[in-house]
DNA sequence: CCCACTATTCAGTGTTACTATCTACTGGTA
DNA sequence: TACCAGTAGATAGTAACACTGAATAGTGGG
């Protein structure tokens, strides 16, 4: 979709990850396959590894590492109780974001 | 509000502004002010005076230097054609990115 | 034996917002 | 007069994050 993607993504990618991540656990190509799926088609493959590796650095997710029938080993990371914490603020943040520009938007002052 | 708000606000302050500009023109004291007064209220000074100069080197905004009683000579910004064009177009994105959010935070696949 | 697919890592880059500080002009007050 | 608060803008340096591009590593098929 271009650069204004990119730059909104700057700190949303981080919650849309871990609210999948809420659902059930996952390692990165699959995250990466499903971005992909959802329409955000250009998020390129390290861009995800590096989230996860920051992700896992705050002690957001737990990470498990599972051996794969094709290819090297998975690192399947799952969401703790730190990082329900975080998502939570992820999520009232975004409200009070997505309130704003939903205000602005109806030529709201 | 912290660190969550000043990544998520990469991308989308900028289109915050425009639609401010959208309605009328107004120069970087005010803007910061109005923020303040919308909910952000730890956003710097700073910050703003460098996004206007930004949008207007990329030719988003059309500047006049207006004298003040008080104080210095302000700057009012005024959204022009190129502006307006960009603006949709951020809130085209923001609202691809809005859906998915809502989606997703719906329990959504 | 090489290629396609799966899976992860890493070095270097660009953009953006923040912090902190500096300049500059007006009016009020000690 | 000297100083300070309020108005108005500029700038140098920093941190965080997503991107590019490439490398590594394992499996199975042509």
């Amino acid at each position: 979709m271009g650069k204004l993607v990119t730059e909104m993504l700057k700190g949303t990618l981080e919650g849309i990850v871990l609210a999948f991540l809420s659902g059930r656990p996952a390692y990165g190509y699959e995250i990466t396959a499903w971005l992909r799926e959802k329409g955000f088609a250009d998020i390129a493959e390290g861009t995800v590894y590096a989230l996860l590796i920051r992700i896992e650095q705050r002690g957001l997710v737990d990470v498990e590492k599972v051996p794969s029938e094709k290819g090297p080993p998975r690192k399947v990371y799952s969401l703790n109780a730190q990082g329900q914490d975080y998502l939570e603020e992820f999520w009232r943040t975004w409200s009070f974001l997505s309130d704003r520009l939903a205000q602005l938007r109806e030529g709201g002052r």
